[in-house]
DNA sequence: AGCACGCCGACT
DNA sequence: GTCGGCGTGCTC
């Protein structure tokens, strides 16, 4: 039976929202019979007004029963984009996280594939660059009449006229102007405005294999029990549970090595390519052309070429964040998630999926083995490997046979007492000092949720708030503004307190105030300060390493960024100066996430031959999780850790589903909220293992002015649950009464 | 969500 | 008379 028999076919239609999600048929034209076939996207039109949509075919039916088919407007590819599994990879998203099919459709394909509008888009990452279409002082000149009626389009022209050519992206940034000004002196002729081609991103440069690269003996027995698993052909999964510098990355490349050579192919997950730009080299350095990296930092272009490279079989391994995950391939026979406590392999909005839950999938249709790679595993994994659900691996040691650096507590309120106002303790000064003197290296991390140094009036304590959202704005030095991290609004920094006039400071441990600190401790020193302020322009993230490895300065400070992948010989000294942020924030997973934080910081000393130690400056300690992690104790930690969640009867013991309602109008959400709450528990009256929380202001309770109210409820990730869940939802969008108010469901969302 | 349809009050 | 406000219901 040909292609030609099916007259109609099945779609995800992208315009249908989770209330009315579901396959909806439409005819096919005689003239494209044949030429319409599954994993294709088409357009269709949809809804009353008969509105283009895009939407991609699930399935070809014969005829459809149903009496009022419309007819596909045309296709979208000419060939399928996503294959059978992708399909039911999709379905099965969508009813297992609260999404659209289509959602789930649009997390596949990379974002340059995608249509807007029936029209392509580019298809590369293009900057745009203004320059002035007339002298420099005519500009100064007409900028000074134009300040009084267009103060926006002034500063563009001030800010052209000494600077040049810029991004417009950069001219937002620094004058925190709208889009829509730079647009309007284009209309006018006074600046024209070209799309070049954005910068490549730099090519994998393949790391040297070292001679006689050759596993240890610990590793070779980890690696044999991995492959093992690999090779029966069933699904499999794994916990390796392997310290900073035990060597992971040998056995995951001696792991692959296997699969591959049996004509499969792999998926390797790294939590942010930006942060271990070494790995990607590695990998390039054992399986050369055969490694394919996708990651968002790519251009647009650059990515579809090497998914499409990818889907053609010209790699076998394939190396990314999160959404590579998703890479078109097949006969995998393994799937390695790196770091896999980490946060980053969470989408945050639809469809809101964890790396590992697709990975799972995937493993499953397979029969390949999942391998879950930390040194600090997640409680969650941990677990998982007690009840048996991952074969747990340890390598323990170091490779280089180094113990773990000495550590010390610095009691920052003994520090106090004794006059030191200062965010650096007298013993990390000296500790520094002593570094310095010996031409050692240290480094320095800030623990710093979020990035944020505020601005705050110490008279009454104001601080700027956001106009839109609930948060504090943000002080940037490089443009001297103040910054919503939620929506990107700004205003120039103030120097006066609004409220009562008094003279606002920088407040907060933030990178910009320690190195402000250490430049008075250690005048003349080289200090290297390493944030998302200090990352940009030709600052990149790679650019100031290398400094710090070439010439040697002696301190280097940063944000998370410094906490990870870094591996320097010379570095013998590494301070937390202070590891309290994180640890009260009221959330179930703070003390994970601070236990993971300091001890990979303190992993990153005496990486070479010579002895390292590291300082941890706290307020409290006597707490136990900091001198769990002084000792890099994960095992103690984790003991501690999951008897606490036992009595909490929180996650790994149940799963948590967040029910948020969003709108402008607060009182709106939290009713709408409160009548989820009433529909929630009339769907579950019966249910006993079972606790519903809320409603409770969201994190963050407005963003973009639009309110966040949500329900908590506790219990195992069940199909009924879930069903009730996306039932209470749906009828929730149907209701009039809720009409402004929109709700979604997140399971074990990370904040 | 986004659109049409339909039923009421204000205006040329 | 009819223009347009929004409440209601449906989307192959």
């Amino acid at each position: 039976m040909g292609l030609d028999s099916y007259g109609a076919a099945k779609i995800a239609v992208g315009a249908a929202v989770f209330s009315i999600d579901k396959p909806y048929e439409y005819g096919i034209p005689e003239h494209m019979r044949g030429g319409i076939v599954p994993g294709m996207r088409v357009s269709v039109p949809f809804g009353a007004g008969n509105r283009q949509s895009e939407g991609v075919v699930l399935a070809l039916v014969e005829n459809s029963p149903y009496p009022k088919l419309k007819y596909i407007t045309m296709a979208l590819d000419s060939e399928p984009v996503l294959s059978g599994e992708h399909i039911k990879l999709a379905i099965w998203m969508g009813e297992r996280f609260f999404c659209t099919v289509y959602d789930a459709f649009r997390a596949m394909l990379p974002a340059g594939m995608w249509f807007k509008d029936g029209r392509r888009r580019a298809g590369d990452k293009t900057v745009r660059i203004a320059a002035l279409n007339v002298p420099g002082e005519d500009a100064v000149e007409l900028a000074d009449r134009k300040r009084a009626r267009s103060p926006a389009q002034a500063a563009i022209l001030d800010l052209l006229a000494r600077e040049g050519r810029m991004a417009v992206s950069d001219i937002t940034y620094f004058t925190g102007v709208a889009q829509s000004s730079v647009k309007a002196l284009e209309k006018r002729g006074l600046i024209y405005i070209e799309h070049i081609q954005a910068p490549r991103r730099t090519e994998l440069k393949p790391a040297r294999i070292e001679e006689g690269f050759a596993l240890t003996g610990a590793q070779r027995d980890v690696f044999e029990q991995l492959d093992s698993l690999a090779r029966t052909g069933v699904a499999g999964a794994a916990l390796l549970y392997g310290v900073t510098g035990s060597g992971k990355t040998s056995v995951y490349i001696e792991t692959i090595k296997a699969v591959v050579g049996r004509g499969r192919t792999a998926i390797v997950l790294v939590p942010e390519i930006a942060l271990t730009p070494q790995l990607a080299n590695v990998f390039a350095a054992h399986f050369g052309d055969s490694v394919a990296v996708l990651h968002s930092a790519l251009a647009s272009g650059e990515r579809c070429d090497e998914w499409k490279r990818i889907r053609g079989g010209g790699a076998r391994v394939v190396v990314g964040t999160r959404s590579a995950i998703f890479a078109p391939v097949e006969n995998i026979g393994v799937i390695i998630l790196d770091e896999e406590q980490e946060y980053t392999y969470k989408s945050e909005n639809a469809p809101r999926y964890h790396a590992r839950d697709v990975a799972k999938y995937r493993c499953a249709r397979w029969g390949a083995l999942l391998l879950l790679g930390s040194a600090t595993p997640s409680v969650e994994s941990m677990y998982g490997a007690s009840a048996g659900r991952y074969k747990l691996l340890r390598l323990p040691a170091r490779y280089n046979e180094r113990a773990m650096p000495p550590v010390i507590i610095a009691d920052m309120k003994e520090e106090a007492r004794d006059g030191n106002a200062g965010s650096v303790s007298r013993v990390l000064e000296r500790e520094i000092r002593d570094n310095m003197e010996r031409g050692e290296q240290s480094i320095l991390f800030i623990n710093r949720r979020g990035a944020g140094t505020l601005i705050a009036c110490p008279e009454c304590g104001f601080t700027h708030m956001c106009a839109r959202c609930s948060v504090s704005m943000t002080y940037h030095s490089a443009n001297g503004r103040l910054m919503c991290h939620y929506c990107g609004y700004s205003v120039p920094a103030p120097r006066h307190c609004p409220k009562c006039g008094g003279r606002l400071r920088r407040v907060g441990a933030g990178t910009q105030s320690v190195e402000a600190e250490l430049r008075v401790l250690f005048p003349g020193a080289d200090i290297i300060r390493m944030d998302t302020d200090a990352v940009a322009g030709l600052n990149t993230h790679e650019a100031l390493l290398e400094r710090f490895l070439k010439e040697r300065a002696p301190l280097l400070v940063g944000t998370q960024m410094v906490a990870k992948g870094l591996d320097f010989e010379n570095v013998t000294l590494v301070g937390v100066v202070s590891a309290d942020m994180s640890l009260y924030m009221n959330d179930y997973r703070a003390h994970e996430r601070t236990f993971a934080l300091i001890t990979q910081v303190v992993g990153r000393s005496g990486r070479g031959g010579k002895p390292g130690r590291a300082v941890i400056q706290t307020f409290t300690p006597a707490n136990e999780v900091i001198r769990l992690a002084a000792r890099q104790d994960y095992d103690g930690f984790y003991a501690r850790e999951i008897k606490l969640r036992e009595i909490a009867g929180s996650p790994p013991m149940t799963d948590i589903f967040a029910i948020t309602a969003v709108g402008t109008d607060e009182g709106a959400v939290v009713r709408g909220c409160w009548r989820l709450r009433a529909a929630l528990e009339a769907y579950l009256r019966g249910e006993t293992d079972m606790k519903l929380l809320g409603p409770a202001p969201a994190p963050v309770v407005k963003i973009n002015d639009r309110f966040r109210y949500r329900l908590s409820l506790c219990c195992r990730d069940t199909k009924p649950v879930r069903e009730a869940v996306a039932h209470t939802i749906r009828q929730f969008t149907k209701d009039s009464r809720n009409r402004g108010v929109s709700a979604y469901a997140d399971i074990s969302p990370y904040e």
